[in-house]
DNA sequence: TTTGCGATGTATCGCTGCGATACATCGCGC
DNA sequence: GCGCGATGTATCGCAGCGATACATCGCAAA
């Protein structure tokens, strides 16, 4: 009972205590695109950015930070041009993109795929939209809306099945739900109607 | 400017200690209370139970209920009736509740207190409020509400201080989640309502 | 002056729960 | 008599949370 991972796809490095992070990685690339920071400050900026829809801890963004630095996707800003001459004193690290974080970044944004229309994936990609070419945001709220019409059709189905069983709070709850899923997919068709609407040519630089 | 949790409730829920689950051991009780059944079927109309709200996993499922044999709140059905003379012959596992176990459930479902009204608490507890008493369920909505509440003063503020520094699409984010987080208020408000309607005396047996 | 406090800042530990997977048995059509 | 999908039990690796520990800095009340 040790050691089956078929590895169909998925990198094979890590271990060491490594921990992989999926959209934690794009939000610091995404955010450390702007400005160098440190991770305090990048958390704050980080839920501002969110709002609502999500908050990151300490817990998952040092070991992303210390992951990204050892993948060197992101450089130590405070070590390669400060004087060094000040011995042992440090306290702050200032985070800064490299070269090979940037591509990483690109990469991350051009992705239209599955992965990009899951609850977290859509979320933290939709609020670096502005940076995403318009032909891949186009994939990737068409493909969130698709997603969301099948798990409403995979409710309703399940719902059509056993709704004589259920009291009416629970009733109540799968309306709520559903009505909820709707309702973004509603936001959803607004959003790829002004998408199209502006041009199917328009592609965002950077 | 603080992003945390400011504990206006503080300590008084005595927590200081490793907690269990709570939501899924809520969700195994509350079912198996109706019927006996075994893990397979209990994750299946749990998810049907939940519907769009959640869905849980074997990989929590099974363990939950490995625990919840071990604390003596479940038995193996299978086992204390049966012949047992059949030599080694089993595949199925038929859950039953205990006397404790039934306790418990009272318990969990009389807590109306901060941990019913997170986001996973209050959906779960939702679900079974046909087995919970109706001042109970006043309190959990009431609860629930001001957490969201709370949650949307924060979000707003940090949004003003932000605003001029977003773009549209993150703008978006925000304006769609939080009528998300309003959506749910009023849910709240009417479901609040007519609890109230239908007399503040009604107590609901199991 | 000192003391205390809240914001800033880095970091880890224990835990919950997911997703993928493995494997076994059963019923049923062909 | 065979395949195949539903039923059924179980575990492993990992992501991410929440709490916590600790250190420094600026500032205002004592």
């Amino acid at each position: 009972m040790s050691d089956h991972r078929a590895g169909s796809f998925g990198p094979a490095e890590g271990r060491t205590g490594g921990k992989r992070s999926g959209v934690l990685e794009l939000a610091v690339l995404g955010l450390l695109h702007e400005t160098p920071m440190h991770g305090y400050e990048l958390r704050k900026r980080l839920n501002a950015l969110l709002g609502a829809f999500r908050a990151f801890s300490y817990g998952s963004l040092y070991p992303c930070l210390k992951e990204l630095l050892l993948r060197g996707l992101i450089a130590d800003e405070s070590a390669d041009d400060a004087p060094r001459a000040l011995a042992g004193r440090r306290s702050k690290i200032v985070y800064r993109m490299t070269a090979e974080g940037k591509e990483r970044l690109q990469d991350l944004l051009a992705e239209a795929g599955p992965a990009a229309w899951e609850d977290d994936g859509f979320g933290i990609r939709f609020a670096f939209f502005g940076q995403t070419r318009a032909d891949v945001r186009l994939r990737i709220l068409e493909g969130r809306r698709s997603r969301l019409e099948e798990r409403m059709e995979s409710v309703r189905a399940a719902l059509a099945r056993t709704r004589e069983r259920l009291d009416s709070y629970t009733l109540e709850l799968h309306k709520h739900g559903l009505e909820s899923v709707e309702r973004e997919v509603r936001w959803l068709n607004e959003l790829i109607a002004s998408e199209r609407e502006s041009g199917p040519g328009a592609n965002t630089p950077t």
